[in-house]
DNA sequence: TGCCAGGTATAGG
DNA sequence: CCTATACATGGC
């Protein structure tokens, strides 16, 4: 039963799917074409097309209408980016050049346990090999969204109930602890998003760290990515390089206020250059 | 083939 | 508090 509405969202400052996709944010997406992308999120698949004002919506799974809240907050639709592309000191050449490369990017709300399982994936691993490993989790709990041939992500209790071989062979190493862990606290409401999302970013940060394999960083990108907290400043690898090369070791982040995550992210996405 | 990947837990100082 | 080290596995 798929609807045939298209739904067009406007989005201020607009949107480049595939920078945003190559940001390293997402790690689901399927790029169709330049522009394009088949989205599986929220327990639907979507087919997203950018254009010149914001993106036009196709539901791919069944469905009886569009969801128009949700996919607005999920592309963050209110927010200017375009205005905070502009934010950068115009001595400061580095974070100019990420921020003139970053056009398009935005910063989308995931679903926070999806965003958490799948950055504590990520840890010490390559992109591709993170999606590899996210997409095995998937057809290892094997759960279709309705309507389509894509997996759906897992829910706590799915991902719970896998057993500790199915687990291991999705090529987690010694993140499969981790994982199971994880699973097992959101399955038994010792930790809920609801409460989570009532925190402020410190007590967030620290509730996201009380988890076996959760340190700083994987909460910062979770919180940034499925929380929205923008001003919230992860720091990897890349990013430190960045930040030992161009700053002396730490980023102005009281230049950047509320909005240090999406320079980051700016950043993220010049990584090859460093 | 060997190196490195969107880090973290742990032990030792 | 800070630093050093082990950690499983895939991708290039």
């Amino acid at each position: 039963m798929s609807t045939s509405e298209i739904l067009h969202i406007p989005l201020k400052g607009g949107i480049d799917l595939d920078k945003t996709e190559e940001s390293g944010q997402c790690f689901r997406w399927r790029r169709i074409e330049q522009g394009v992308y088949d989205i599986p999120a929220f327990g639907q698949l979507i087919r997203v097309r950018e254009n010149w004002v914001g993106i036009n919506v196709e539901m791919l799974s069944d469905a009886d209408s569009i969801d128009a809240d949700l996919w607005n907050s999920y592309f963050d639709s209110k927010l200017n980016y375009e205005k905070i592309r502009k934010m950068p000191d115009k001595k400061d050449e580095f974070l100019c050049e990420c921020a003139k490369y970053g056009k398009g990017i935005r910063i989308i709300k995931q679903d926070p346990f999806e965003t958490l399982i799948t950055f504590i994936i990520s840890q010490r691993k390559s992109i591709p090999a993170i999606k590899t490993s996210v997409e095995k989790i998937c057809e290892a709990v094997g759960r279709k969204i309705p309507g389509t041939d894509v997996y759906d992500f897992p829910t706590a209790e799915e991902l719970y109930a896998l057993d500790e071989k199915t687990l291991a062979d999705c090529g987690l190493g010694y993140r499969a602890p981790y994982i199971h862990a994880t699973a097992e606290a959101f399955a038994h409401g010792d930790m809920n998003v609801a409460a989570l999302s009532e925190m402020n970013d410190e007590e967030l940060l620290n509730a996201l760290m009380t988890l076996k394999g959760v340190g700083i960083k994987i909460a910062n990108c979770t919180a940034l990515f499925a929380f929205h907290r923008l001003d919230l400043f992860p720091i990897d690898v890349w990013i430190q390089r960045a930040l030992d090369t161009y700053y002396d070791g730490t980023f102005p982040l009281e230049k950047y206020h509320p909005y240090n995550g999406i320079m980051q992210q700016y950043m993220f996405a010049e990584r090859h250059e460093l």
